[in-house]
DNA sequence: GTTCCAAGCGAACAGCGTTCGTGTCAAGAC
DNA sequence: GTCTTGACACGAACGCTGTTCGCTTGGAAC
């Protein structure tokens, strides 16, 4: 029988399809509206069907976590005399991709990383560090910083812009111009408990999310670079 | 009527007396048992009366949070020779006041604190930064920072150590001696896609979760110090 | 002594992750 | 060509969640 070929076969569910479904859900209406009941929707199915390919809730978003992971665009061969250069692009295309995906980031925070995209961004960052001279031991205590600073930044990001979405995310902060909003905020603090803070209402406030990275991994960089020894220097 | 006078008041809920029973269910069974109906039945009652004091569950969390924030021990007056050590300790006592409530510290990612247990924090930190030599902007930012890696850091660590109670939590890591089974895990990676990570399973799983949270904040801290111009350093 | 209003709370709603038992259909065995 | 098998699909349900609606009630105000 089967005349139509083109039928993706009757059984047409598969962890990948799924992955790809909850991938289309969550850039739609982000990580809370990624519920088994939406992913089996947006598929035609029920909750119950998705369980055959997928162990868990945890599981799923664990591997659309790691599929996005993957499209994280890694550098060539390490270049010892750019290795900082090299980690810092690596790091903001790292974010990037993840902002990317709403607020994705918040799944990656508090799990040991164990799929293929997520160890290919490790094995990268190593080979940079590793080729810039760094210490085996700082590299690797770096690694666990940088794997940090990557995902929680990418998720607190994602916070301030998608706060308009949420229900309760518009109390202090509107989608016109946060900044000002949030600066005077800070200046209405009580200035005799909180001084410096008001002081620097200004400072607290300005700058914009990419700014505000650059920055902080250059702050990361100088310091795992201060650790390499003079001697062992390529550059600078 | 009303012959029973031992009935705690008829009128006894009030904000303070709910955190109380907050944290002390976060303290027993941790955030995700942190529901409406366990705190309303810590009081004997239901969760319908918890909302004339409480405006919405992460309002409940956010308010325990700031209390949490109120037992960080802050410093005395800014010592500017020792701004570095300063920042460093009072970094390390809040990370580790947070570690004493279980994975209370995911409830702060992705969060402006408004509390005045956070801003008090926030306040020490500025005022230890500006008393170093510290530019205004990079303060600033250097907050954040701070703040991103002292709350992430906190729940990871949290995460590691509370895994043997969660469901799923005791496939990878099991609570004997876990750093062994987490470096055979990485040592049986396939060594032609992760060269770097299979020969450093050693360095990857070395240190307990005190000596990498000093390594990174003596990165964090280095890095900041570099940003202070040599005339302005008070010392080294 | 009456009125009033906010606190307390029982019941319910919509939604969640997950499981159970039944259905169904393609492929292998004879 | 028929029968059997077993993995996939899924409707229904369980126990849980945050939150809201209205009713009750008791103490303060007039």
């Amino acid at each position: 029988m089967r005349l139509r070929a083109n039928v993706p076969a009757p059984r047409s569910l598969s962890r990948a399809a799924i992955v790809d479904a909850a991938l289309k859900v969550l850039d739609r209406e982000g990580l809370d509206a990624l519920t088994m009941r939406r992913v089996a929707e947006e598929l035609g199915t029920g909750p119950a069907s998705l369980y055959a390919h997928v162990d868990h809730k945890d599981d799923l978003v664990a591997a659309v976590f790691d599929r996005v992971s993957g499209d994280i665009e890694l550098p060539g061969t390490p270049d010892p005399a750019r290795w900082q250069e090299q980690i810092t692009e690596l790091a903001l295309g790292a974010i990037a991709t993840f902002r990317q995906h709403r607020d994705l980031a918040r799944a990656a925070l508090g799990t040991i990383p164990t799929g293929d995209g997520s160890l290919s961004l490790m094995e990268a960052m190593v080979s940079i560090l590793l080729a810039g001279g760094v210490d085996e031991q700082v590299t690797a205590w770096s690694l666990d910083l940088l794997a940090l600073y990557i995902t929680a930044t990418a998720y607190e990001y994602s916070v301030e812009t998608d706060a308009a979405d949420t229900p309760h995310g518009a109390e202090l902060v509107s989608q016109t111009t946060p900044d000002t909003e949030l600066r005077a905020w800070f200046s209405s603090l009580p200035d005799d408990r909180y001084p410096h803070l008001v002081a620097m209402a200004g400072a607290l406030t300005s700058g914009d999310g990419e700014q505000r990275t650059r920055f902080h991994l250059d702050v990361l960089v100088r310091g795992i670079a201060s650790t390499v020894p003079a001697r062992r220097r390529r550059r600078r």
